[in-house]
DNA sequence: TTATTTTTGTACCGTTCAGTCTGTTATAGT
DNA sequence: ACTATAACAGACTGAACGGTACAAAAATAA
């Protein structure tokens, strides 16, 4: 039986999920074509032997980086719904937590997929693919919640939920785009709200 | 009094609007900094020095692009509702021509403004205070749409005019960005179906 | 220790970038 | 016909691009 043996040779000196991290960022701020990669370098903090050791070639960073948002980033509005029972509930906090996604402060404003990724899609099959995938997953999810919201009697039996699907997921890339153009999120939240008023006319909002 | 004199020296051999409707094509294309200044002379068919002489830089002659593609391609939408008295037409063929100008065979899918320029905005403030101001409008002018429709008693008279004008837009918005990571017309036009049956449930709708 | 393996830092490679210089060509005025 | 003016086409410029070669450094295995 084998002993635990580290590898051989020098040590890696970096997290490789740290600096990827990182490449999100410098990505997300200036786009594919608009990083270069002394920006890369800088941001992530290692040289490009390293990066290119660990990353095989800006492109496929871009790809990893991509994935890696999708992961952290991307997925926040979709996780806020499943706390809520209640689809109303569920959609608010979906929408709040996209809003937060694109104009956090502390980070470049709008999405990577929806606001720079995408520009490049035109241009590469790769990447064009990859944000499909994304999209349609986040779409097949969404409808889901909404065919179960109606399965639990949360919505009249005729409500289209793809339909549904599609209004909410679509504001989501508006608020990308306004986001990246420089609307606050108060002006997003409004839109939030007239969305849900719209889409629930029903429910009797709290508050 | 002066005699109509045309001017001195060599004319200009280019259409001033011609070359630059070409140089929209390259940008919507590739976007900015994807798009170099041999990718520009060759695709608008000047060569540099013209070039330069009429457009200062890449940047302005960036900006210029955007202002045109609005005038162009990003108001037909708009202008498409023009002829229809009612709302619910009107909206149809609003989101019937935003399909029509972000997936048209002979042109770059996706739109100039939100699914390329938006890149940039986050870098470049003059290219951020433009599109501000062309959301801006058109917002604007949607929300007056509606307003006009609940005034005429098309839309009951608690409608939030606002909000109506906020998740059509949202939906060209991300029929933008559906457009270029590769969807086919016939997707993004269910989903403006879906959207008409929600925004408009009263109205018995002509099939 | 010594040999081996792998990463690190620096300097470098050829290419492409945005923008300009130079000389030629085509027009209008005299 | 001749001069002045303005735009043409192509070559050119320094800087920045993505990517790599190489030797020093840091770890393990013997």
């Amino acid at each position: 039986m084998k002993k635990t043996s580290r590898r051989r040779g020098r040590p890696t000196s970096f997290d490789r999920i740290k600096v990827l991290d990182n490449a999100v960022l410098a990505f997300w701020c200036k786009g594919y074509e608009g990083t270069s990669l002394d920006d890369l370098t800088r941001t992530m903090g290692i040289n490009r032997p390293s990066l290119y050791a660990a990353f095989s070639c800006k492109k496929t960073l871009f790809l990893e980086a991509i994935e890696r948002y999708a992961a952290t980033y991307g997925c926040q509005p979709m996780a806020a719904m499943s706390p809520h029972e209640d689809i109303v509930d569920a959609c608010a906090a979906f929408l709040e937590a996209s809003i937060d996604c694109v104009t956090a402060s502390d980070r470049p404003r709008g999405c990577l997929i929806a606001t720079v990724a995408v520009e490049s899609a035109a241009q590469d099959e790769e990447i064009r693919q990859k944000l499909a995938a994304i999209l349609s997953r986040s779409e097949k999810a969404m409808t889901e919640r909404f065919r179960r919201a109606i399965e639990e009697k949360q919505l009249p039996p005729q409500t289209d939920p793809a339909a549904c699907a599609g209004i909410v997921l679509a504001m989501t890339h508006s608020f990308a785009v306004r986001a990246r153009i420089g609307e606050e999120p108060s002006q997003l939240r409004q839109s939030a709200d007239g969305l849900l008023k719209i889409l629930f006319p029903a429910s009797g909002r709290k508050k």
